[in-house]
DNA sequence: ATAATTTAGTTGACCTATCAACGGAAAATG
DNA sequence: CATTTTCCGTTGATAGGTCAACTAAATTAT
């Protein structure tokens, strides 16, 4: 398969070139490739997965900080957190300073789990990065935060 | 607000520049403001929205082909376009040539709903895109081709 | 101080998405 | 031409995502 199939045929076609669009289209399959081999590791599920990666990278955080740097759904976000503390996979602490805050930190358990699946989701993602260049990456990611922005600076 | 409060504290850290984290991220975020229009124009859902796009544009599908142009999944879609059908919203027809395949299209009705919201979601589309240039674009669109290259070319 | 507003997180109800298993029809293989 | 294989689509079971309403704590305003 030279390129992909399914976009050769029809590819002139308008919505082909939206922005959305494409963005989903690449997000559905990213997201279907990253559940697959977190299962195939007996690894988290994605939810998990990226709660753990930046509890991992943070240290420590809040739910609230999670929900804006992922803009997950903060319902979905308490329920995932208390099972992961069930799970142990990470602890819970009531802030000192404010009663309403829960800081949150991975556990060894969830660091274990964490690394386990690591080297997998690694290789996926230096293999996905492996066709870009530097500057085209720069220039992907400064068009990712325009549009960002943009999304920010709207009322709808 | 001059530009993501809630990049400007973390940034530096590693995740905040992963592809799949940065993709997920704004993702979360359109399609929560898309789905956000669309309610307040009384319009299909999102995923319906997705669909009577298409079929707007290609005149005439399949479910097969819908599954290849978005990467949704086959089972939901089924379930989508039975609603539509029953909605009115489209119109299927078993194919004389494949009993298989049902040929699908879009109804008046099914039309009339996506051009009531299609100038709002125009409008933001346009927004979106605003502030990037041709050639920028140009790059955006050509790395996430890429991506899915990667993304095809790679068993898990 | 007291009241109004904002912020942090939880919960319920509902909708959507996903995986796997299945059926029937067409295509490929021998 | 019979049989395996592939393809198109449906269905069941279940997990995950979304919205809105809510409690409680903190902040701001009066």
């Amino acid at each position: 398969m030279t390129r992909d199939s399914e976009t050769v045929e029809r590819e002139a076609l308008g919505f082909n070139k939206n922005l959305t669009y494409r963005l989903t289209r690449l997000q559905n399959k990213l997201n279907a490739q990253a559940a697959q081999i977190l299962r195939n590791h007996d690894g988290p599920t994605l939810t998990d997965w990226r709660i753990l990666r930046i509890l991992n990278s943070l240290k420590q955080s809040t739910l609230a900080e999670i929900v804006s740097l992922t803009n997950m759904d903060k319902g979905q976000l308490s329920r995932r957190i208390s099972a992961l503390v069930e799970q142990g996979m990470i602890h819970a602490q009531p802030d000192v300073d404010d009663f309403r805050k829960q800081n949150l930190t991975i556990s060894e358990t969830g660091r274990a789990a964490h690394e386990r699946v690591l080297p997998a989701m690694r290789a996926r993602r230096n293999h996905l990065a492996n066709e870009i260049s530097e500057e085209e990456y720069a220039t992907f990611l400064s068009v990712l935060d325009r549009i960002n922005t943009a999304a920010n600076n709207r009322d709808f």
